[in-house]
DNA sequence: TTGAAAGCGCTAACAC
DNA sequence: GTGTTAGCGCTTTCAA
């Protein structure tokens, strides 16, 4: 009879609509199958520490819960709790290098880790999408902004992020008092150079780069530094710029060579692979006539060169997990808040096949 | 007097505290402001097209919350409608390659525009975090998810997401209904002996990759495909099979050189860069001895090898894009529900300098 | 055209 | 120990 198709209200579970898909079951079904009241089962859910639950109940609920297959609404949850599991990052560039991946995978995990989820958005720089991007993560309640971008440098904040707990990763910004977290180019550029050193060199190049920046600055500082120590003069003439790119490092052989250094640093792998190629076309061989470092430790290429690059690696992992540990140090305990700080972040020497040792 | 430190409660706005950040401003309160109730207010932000509001109300309401700064909390809306904004997206490896970051790149980007925003998740293929992932996706209420894999391959869905809308981007599953998203490496393939057989090449070679994989397969078939196409022989002579590295290319490359070709297309930029180091090292020149053509066109390389290299390219982004557009057509429009396909996305030609017209 | 009120699923007093 | 209940901020009938 057709009538039985119009099923009881009651006894079909209305919850098993919704896009076909996810049915929810509430802490009040998981109530009801337990035979305990919400606030019992809210209570076992969130292991409460000082809160007192019958073992007997408690086991009731655990296989109601079970049983039901039930997930708590995240959504409710924060609600009720005036907070969310959230963290935000904004990401200037998340495609166009293989950097931004990095710092992503590090603050993801680390969020994660720490129970909190990360909401993204790519901004390529434009002020308005940051704006919006920032905004849209207000609305969603998030304990706190990451700001990073996908080279190190000095920016200005967007004002919007005075609303909200923020870190900077990979940036900085001298006018204001938020924490950043970048890598140390200066023990970077130290341990580019050294690496050099440690192999009996004493005639060390140095390829910076021609655009003003923390790394060419920090770099420089560091490879003199390293020198210094090393009781090696330092020598203008074997210092040069060059664009930041394959090209770079292509134009400037010519003159490495003729310094007639044994060794030298250039200011990313991107100049060193340049410089590889350069000499491939002189006929000159890497370490023999010419050992090199490069500075970045570019995945899937530094390893691959030939011979393998020896290299400093840019941390951008490590600056990712560091930035939302320090963020939640910041949300977790608001009388750190509006405490400044820098933290840098080591650059670790790669060793492999480019440096000959003398 | 002291007395004056103790604030009266109600002129104290309690909202002020959580963290000393984001003072949220709520519906009531801009409806109080307004003069009108929350459902009002509620009506004019939602911009509902059948609801009719005066003209008078809702320029009110505007001003009270453009005055207040008034946001609306999405957790809110979510617990309300019952649904988020939110798309998942579980990614395999966003960090050792530069592919997963463009994907996720698209991805964002789609879905900022449609009014979602992305929540990810890495889970470098470990099973059990991959459930962890889609099991907290699914407390967040996503509307959907994606997963995707760094490089096209046949995947086996993790059991969870059936609980979910899904789409697969950059790798399908064989056993499953879901709707996937894939690079058209046939078309690749055929593109890149293309531009070699535009330019006039006819004994062209082709390196391929030792592991099994769509892309193997598929860029082989299209490479033969434009050589039938064009009316030249196929020849196995001139195949070859190597690792997808540099190494693979910089091995590969004399048998190459043997067999008299005047082009190879490399199963990928990095195989190519391996026959470019192995091409100089013999004092051999691009075009002019070889022209080269690669496969990925992957960033910060192609480009700048000396030559510059023709490639294809892995369409990542469009990859991202095109897996939300799909996503949301299944979410949106739910009657699409378990209809399946895959969707094949082309793979442009890069014309650069490392091919010869002959 | 507008307002009142009943939830959405969960947390956290507070009472028993 | 465990249950009751009042919200969290918003949407959405349903009346007025």
């Amino acid at each position: 009879m057709a009538v039985q198709r119009i099923a009881d209200p009651a006894s079909e579970n209305s919850r098993e609509r919704k896009n076909g898909k996810r049915s929810s079951v509430t802490l009040k079904d998981v109530a009801a199958a337990a035979g305990t009241s919400v606030s019992t089962v809210s209570l076992v859910m969130n292991h409460k520490p000082g809160a007192r639950i019958g073992k007997d109940a408690r086991a009731r609920v655990l296989k109601a819960i079970d049983e039901l297959g039930y997930r708590p609404n995240t959504l409710a949850q924060g609600l009720a709790r005036g907070r969310s599991n959230f963290i935000g990052l904004v990401a200037d560039s998340i495609a166009t290098t293989p950097f931004a991946g990095q710092i992503i995978h590090g603050a993801q995990e680390e969020a994660w880790k720490r129970g909190y989820v990360l909401l993204i958005a790519n901004t390529e720089g434009d002020r308005d999408l940051e704006r919006r991007a920032i905004e849209e993560f207000m609305e969603h309640n998030v304990s706190g902004v990451i700001y990073s971008t996908w080279y190190h440098h000095e920016i200005t904040m967007p004002p919007e992020l005075t609303q909200v707990t923020t870190v900077l990763v990979n940036c900085s910004d001298p006018n204001s008092e938020v924490t950043a977290v970048v890598p140390d180019e200066f023990r970077g550029g130290k341990a580019a150079a050294q690496m050099l050193i440690d192999a009996g060199h004493r005639r060390i190049a140095f390829v910076n780069s021609t655009s003003i920046s923390p790394a060419r600055t920090g770099r420089r500082a560091g490879y003199l530094a390293a020198l210094e120590e090393a009781g090696i003069p330092a020598d203008e003439s074997l210092m040069f710029d060059t664009m930041p790119y394959q090209e770079g490092g292509m134009r400037i052989a010519e003159q490495v060579v003729q310094t007639g250094a044994t060794g030298v640093c250039c200011h990313n792998d991107r100049v060193a692979m340049g410089l590889y190629d350069a000499l491939r076309d002189r006929g000159l061989r890497i370490p023999d006539d010419l050992s090199v470092v490069g500075f970045d430790n570019q995945e899937v290429i530094a390893a691959h060169m030939s011979p393998p690059l020896s290299t400093v690696q840019l941390p951008h992992y490590e600056l990712g997990v560091v930035g939302v540990k320090m963020l939640l140090e910041d949300v977790e305990s608001p009388d750190r808040a509006g405490f400044s700080r820098t933290i840098r972040i080591d650059c670790p020497p790669v060793m492999r096949d480019s440096i000959r040792r003398l």
